[in-house]
DNA sequence: GATGAATGAGATTTCATTCAT
DNA sequence: TATGAATGAAATCTCATTCAT
C-alpha cells in the first residue's frame, strides 16, 4: 500500500499538507526550545495539536522529522549564502552587511534546534552529518567568494578568513540565542561595522613581511 | 556514617578515591566518544570496569557526573587562561602562542564531551548553565587582558576582539575533534602565526579615526 | 492531544475506560492479597493482563493507583455511612444493624489493601493522609447522628461512643480478613445483637431476656 | 567461625552490647518514624552512628532486627498485661486504670513501628506473625481475667468485651500516634472514667451522676 | 569489632513505534 | 486521514547483602 510510505513522498492533498506543515512548525519550535535530544514525539504532537499516531503518518520517526527540517534549513542557508552581495568598501557596505547579517541571524535562530542537532557530531543518521558538512561547505565557499574580492591581509589564506568569519557568525547566533532576541539589534549595530572593517575593507598597508620592513630600518 | 550521600561529600579513603577517579576518567572517555546524550550509565561502568551500583555510590546520576567533570574542566580552563603569557610581538611570540594553543586544544579535546554537553544543554541543570557562563567569562577576561596590551586595531573594542578569538579557538577545537588528533600539529603551524599576526602584533598602520586626527596636525 | 498525562485527566473512550477499570480491579485484588507494600506494578498488570507500559498510561505510579482506589473507597464508605438507618430499639433493629454491618464488612473487605495502606502509610502522600482523616471523620459523624438518637448512657459523650463503635467495626473487619470470609455470618450473628444492645438500646431497663419478660405479661 | 552467627547468639562484651543497644534503639526510632517498610538499613545505621557493615554483625537482616524488637515489645506487653490490677469499682479504680492506661500507651507508642509491622498481615517472616497472635492472645486473656471479675452485662460474652476493650485501646494509641504525644493526658482524663464505667463497674445500678439527680427527686 | 566499598538482582519508568478502529 | 490505545525494549535507580581490610 503506498500509504505506508511515511514521509512526504506520498501525494498530499490540502488537508494533509496542512497537517504536515503544522508538524513541521511544531518540530521547529520544540527542537529550538528544549533541544532535539530532550524532545519527545509527544511534545511535538502536543504542540501541533495532532494525535500521536498522526506523526507517523508523515514521518518515519523523529530522525526523519529532523532530516526534513534540516533540508529546509539548508535550502534557506544556501540561498542566503548566494545572496551575500559584493560588499561595498564604503558606508553602504556596512548597511548591506547589516541587512544580510540580520537575515542570517533570523534563519539561524529559527533553525536553532536543527542546527545544534546536526552540529552534535554523534548524529545517528549519517545522511544528516554529510549534509551538515555540505551546507557549511557551501556557506564557506560563498563567503570566500566575497572575501577573495578584497585584497585585505592577502597573506592570510582566504579559507582561514572565511573560517574565522563563520566562527564569529556562529558565536553571534549563540549569543542571540542565549541573551534573547532583544540583544539582536544592538549586536548588529556593533557587529556590522566591525566585520566590515575586519573583513571587507582593503587594508591600507603593505601586505606582508613586516619583519623585513623593520629590518630595512 | 551515611552511605547514601551520592556525591563526593563522603569522606573517601584511598580505595574509594581510586574508584571515583576511574569513573571520572571513564565518563570523560565515554562522553567524548559517543556524546553525553547517547552515553548510558552502563557504558561508563563498563568502561571503568565497575559494577552498576557502584556508580550510584559516587554520583547521583549521569547529570551529577557531568557536573563533576564540568567543574574539573572549569578548573583547568581557568588555570590555562591565567597562564596565557604576555605574547611577544616577534617570532618568540609565535612560539609562545603555539605552545599555549597546543595546551588549549589538548584540554579542549579531553573535555570535549563535557564542553559539548554544557554548550548544548538546554539548561537541564541550571547550575551547569551558570557555570558555563562563568568559565567562558573568565576565559574571555583573561584573553582581553592580553589583547589590551596590544594597540592593534584599537577602534575595535577589546571585548569583540576577545570574542572573535574565542570563537576561532572553539572552531579550531571543533576541527580537531572532527578531523582527528593528527590534524593538530598542521593546524597549529597555520594557526599560531595567523593568530599572532591577527591579534598580537601591533598593526603597522595608523588606526582608523586617529588617522584623520594626525593628518590635521 | 497529550498522551502523557498519566491519570484519568485524559478523555477516555470505551476501550480506555475498560482498561483502566481492569487495572483498578487488579489493583484492588493485588493490594488485598499481598499488601500494598509488597505489591509490584508487575503484579498488577500481570493480574489485569495488560502490558507494563499500559499501567503508566493510566497511573503515574503505584501511589497514584492507590490514591484512585482510595477515592473510590471513600465514596462508598461515605455513602454507606449516610445510609445507616435509624436503628429500631426492638428486634427489627437487630436485623437492620445486621444488614448494614454486612455491607460494611463487604466494602471493608474489598478495599482491605487500600484501607490498610492508608492507615499504615507514613504520609508518603499527604493527600492520602488528609483524605483518610476526612473519611473517618465523616463516618464517625454519621455514626454519632444515630447514636445521639438513643439516650443510652448519656453521660458518655457521643463522640466516644462513636469512636468505640468504629474501633469495634474495624477490629471485626480485621477478624474477617484474618479468619476468612466464612467466619463472617457467624460473626454477624454474634455481633449484631451485641452492638444493638450495647449501642442502640436505651439503657435503664432490665438488661436481658426482654422477650421472656413480655411473655410473662 | 562462631562470629558468623549474626544475631545476639554470640557472647558479647560490653562494647558489643553497647553497639547492639544503639542499633536496637535506632531501629525503634526509625521504624516508628518512617515505618518498617520504608526504613532502610541505611537509615538505621545513620541514626545509630554506626557503619553499614556493623549492622550485619548483629542482625542477619532487617527482618531479624524487627524480630528482636518484637520480642522486646512482647516482653513488655505481657508484663503489662499481667500487671493490670483488679480494678476497684470506686474512684480509686479510675486512678488505677488511668495509671495502667498511661503505661500501655507509652509502650505502644515506643513500639509503634514494630506493632504496625506485625499487624500488617503480609509479614515475610512467619515467626513474627505467629508471635503477634500470641502476644495479642495473652493480652486478651489478661483483660478477660479482670473483666470476668465484674458481672457487668453478663449476657455479653467476656471474650467480646475483651475484644472491644482491646479495640478501643488500639484506637487510642492510634490517636496518640496521629495527634501527637500532647494529646495523651487529655485523652487519658476522658478515657479512664469512661472505660471504668463501661467495663469495670458492675451494671444494674443507675449511672454515675444521674444517680444523685434521681435521688433528690 | 568495626568499617568503607562493592555488588547485582530486581523494581521503576520512559517512550519510540505499532495497531486497530 | 486521523486517532486513542497498546506494547515492550531499554534505561534508570535502589538497597539488602557480602567482602576485604
Amino acid at each position: 500500500m503506498p500509504d505506508d510510505i511515511p514521509a512526504a513522498q506520498r501525494r498530499l492533498r490540502a488537508r494533509g499538507l496542512a497537517t504536515m506543515e503544522r508538524l513541521v512548525q511544531a518540530g521547529l519550535d520544540v527542537f529550538a526550545t528544549i533541544g532535539y535530544n530532550d524532545a519527545r514525539v509527544d511534545d511535538v504532537v502536543a504542540r501541533s495539536g495532532d494525535s500521536h499516531g498522526t506523526f507517523y503518518l508523515y514521518f518515519g520517526n523523529k530522525d526523519d522529522l529532523l532530516l526534513t527540517l534540516a533540508f529546509r534549513c539548508a535550502d534557506e542557508m544556501v540561498d542566503l549564502a548566494r545572496e551575500l552581495p559584493v560588499i561595498d568598501a564604503g558606508p553602504a557596505g556596512v548597511r548591506q552587511l547589516r541587512t544580510w547579517l540580520d537575515r542570517f541571524l533570523t534563519i539561524h535562530e529559527r533553525y536553532l534546534g536543527v542546527i545544534r542537532a546536526w552540529m552534535e557530531s554523534h548524529v545517528a543518521d549519517e545522511r544528516l552529518a554529510d549534509f551538515g558538512r555540505t551546507v557549511l561547505g557551501d556557506f564557506a565557499v560563498a563567503l570566500m567568494a566575497r572575501l577573495a574580492e578584497v585584497d585585505r591581509e592577502p597573506d592570510i589564506p582566504v579559507e582561514l578568513r572565511a573560517t574565522a568569519l563563520l566562527a564569529l557568525l556562529e558565536r553571534c547566533s549563540y549569543i542571540v540565542a542565549t541573551e534573547g532576541r532583544l540583544a539582536c539589534p544592538r549586536l548588529l549595530d556593533t557587529l556590522a561595522p566591525m566585520l566590515h572593517r575586519g573583513f571587507f575593507q582593503p587594508s591600507g598597508r603593505p601586505p606582508l613581511r613586516p619583519l623585513v620592513a623593520r629590518a630595512t630600518r
